[in-house]
RNA sequence: GGCGCCAUAGCCAAGUGGUAAGGCAAAGCUCUGCAAAAGCUCUACCCCCAGUUCGAAUCUGGGUGGCGCCUCCA
């Protein structure tokens, strides 16, 4: 069994082989913090972590860096509009992206540099590419050569001679080649700056990536991710950069995951469609929105939808009735040798998940084996002699799957109210007297509460809806 | 103009040469004091046409429809 992963270098599944045995590194581009994460960053960063803890799980130690782009145009005219200073609205969205992400249940990663703190790495890069040719300075700017690094396009697959330059963004004059990118931007007045050797500045945009995956992770990293609109052109550029800087590709394994849609169309930035992650855990689960973007496989588009929201929260609470289920017939059973047969499918059912899941990260079909583990685990609870080992080798492997899919919530050890309490009591001994009119008034009381409460013949279950 | 992706049941979605996983929804049934949960039953000639093959959703060619990239983007 082994892992493999599709490279978009290659356009192929390749087999996962670190450059190290046993570890790996891993750069994934974060956000620009200039506004609150939108589900489209939220995809990559499920998506990333995921990638993270399957990579944890199956024994490899993982340095995982998401950097933070706090210095860029958009931060510059928010500031502008505001006028609030850049690292001002740069910490702020920071700790909002930090909240939005724990929310989703995103581990946290290793290493979050921001391009501020890391300036003078990226200057050394820039002076390194201007020593070697491969950049120039153009008017206080400083722009990469492509011409000079004859593999540009080789990422995205692209031609240099078919690119049609100046398509959408008009192209500055200051430049030797309209496919040239800017690496430091002269400052203008009263922005923001840093000095530098070509004057007072700031980085562009992908000279920065280039510059912290370095020096945080080395000159060649095992995986490089992203999403699909950052293949072209801010991986592309990172890879001109970084190839013509070290001398060594910049990473062994490129992996984009696809678009959000909304209403079948991109979401994006100029379409202004995004929808604001920290306002749709109001009323989502944050789990049910794990549950959604991992039961598609990452590479494909996803269209986001109400139905599909619905739909995701509806099969993740079969999940969680399931583990429900288990753990609450585990309180009574008694302890016994754990049951051959269901042994036996556990085994089958967790060797297709780590197949699918060693087949470029099938997350769909994982999630297909959960359920296969569901049913069998409420097939096994129909058995009048449930033991609590059977139980707990169900339990054991659901917990062990979490810790790669992250849908299940924490389980909270809430008190009930004393209320409440007192109500479930009174509707046991109505139960008991047969009094089933005040049983069900009861139910219904506490279903107004959002507790719905479960006769089973292990006694009474209630969780909350 | 160049380079790509996608099309599978009412909906979501795997599968990519051996005769269609899974989930949601709907319907019926079983269990239950009633519910809930669970279980069972039920739903697909895989966009169209042609070809290759003993065999195609899967490969090839040609259509049709949708989406994307070609310096804002996760």
């Amino acid at each position: 069994m082994s892992l493999k992963v599709y490279n978009t270098m290659t356009r192929a599944k390749e087999t996962f082989v670190p450059l190290n045995p046993g570890k790996v590194n891993m750069y994934v581009c974060g956000p620009t913090v200039y506004d609150y994460i939108h589900i489209g960053n939220a995809r990559p960063a499920i998506f990333f972590d995921v990638v993270r803890r399957y990579l944890q799980l199956t024994g490899y130690e993982v340095n995982y860096v998401v950097n933070f782009t706090d210095v860029d145009d958009k931060l510059i005219r928010k500031s502008e509009q505001t006028g609030q200073p850049v690292p001002e609205i740069a910490d702020t969205f920071i700790a909002a992206y930090h909240e939005d992400i724990e929310a989703l249940g995103i581990r946290k990663a290793d290493i979050n540099p921001r391009v501020t703190e890391n300036i003078p790495e990226i200057v050394r890069l820039i002076e390194e590419l201007v020593k070697g040719g491969f950049a120039y300075e153009s008017e206080g700017d400083v722009y990469f050569r492509t011409e000079k690094f004859e593999e540009y396009g080789k990422l995205s697959h692209q031609n240099l001679g078919e690119l049609q330059f100046g398509i959408r963004v008009e192209v500055d004059s200051r430049k030797e080649n309209p496919q040239d990118f800017v690496l430091w931007k002269g400052a203008k007045p009263g922005e923001i700056r840093w000095s530098s050797p070509w004057g007072d500045g700031r980085p562009g945009w992908h000279i920065e990536c280039s510059a912290m995956a370095r020096k945080y992770l080395g000159v060649t990293l095992d995986i490089h991710g992203g999403g699909q609109d950052l293949q072209f052109p801010h991986h592309e550029c990172e890879v001109a950069q970084s190839e013509c800087a070290n001398g060594h590709p910049l990473a062994k394994y490129w992996m984009h995951n696809g678009y959000i849609h909304i209403d079948n169309e991109k979401m994006s930035k100029s379409l202004g469609n995004g929808i604001n992650v920290r306002k749709l855990l109001e009323r989502v689960k944050p789990q049910a929105l794990r549950f959604l973007f991992l039961s598609t496989h990452y590479r494909n588009p996803l269209n986001f939808s109400e139905e599909g929201l619905e739909q995701a929260a509806n099969g993740l609470a079969r999940i969680e009735n399931g583990v429900a289920n288990l753990k609450h017939r585990l309180k009574s059973a008694e302890k016994g040798a754990v049951n051959e047969q269901v042994s036996e499918a556990v085994e089958r059912i967790k060797r297709t998940f780590h197949e699918k899941m060693d087949d470029d990260f099938n997350t769909a079909d994982a999630i297909t084996a959960v359920f296969d583990l569901i049913s069998e685990g409420n097939a096994y609870l129909a058995k009048a002699d449930a033991n609590a080992e059977t139980i707990g080798l169900l339990l054991q492997v659901l917990q062990e799957w979490d810790s790669v899919l992250g849908i299940l919530a924490e389980e909270k050890e809430e008190l009930l109210d004393d209320e409440i309490e007192q109500l479930i009591a009174e509707r046991t001994e109505a139960r008991k007297a047969k009094n089933w009119a005040r049983s069900d008034e009861i139910r219904d009381l506490l279903t107004v509460k959002g507790i719905v409460l479960e006769d089973t013949p292990q006694g009474l279950r209630w969780r909350r809806k």
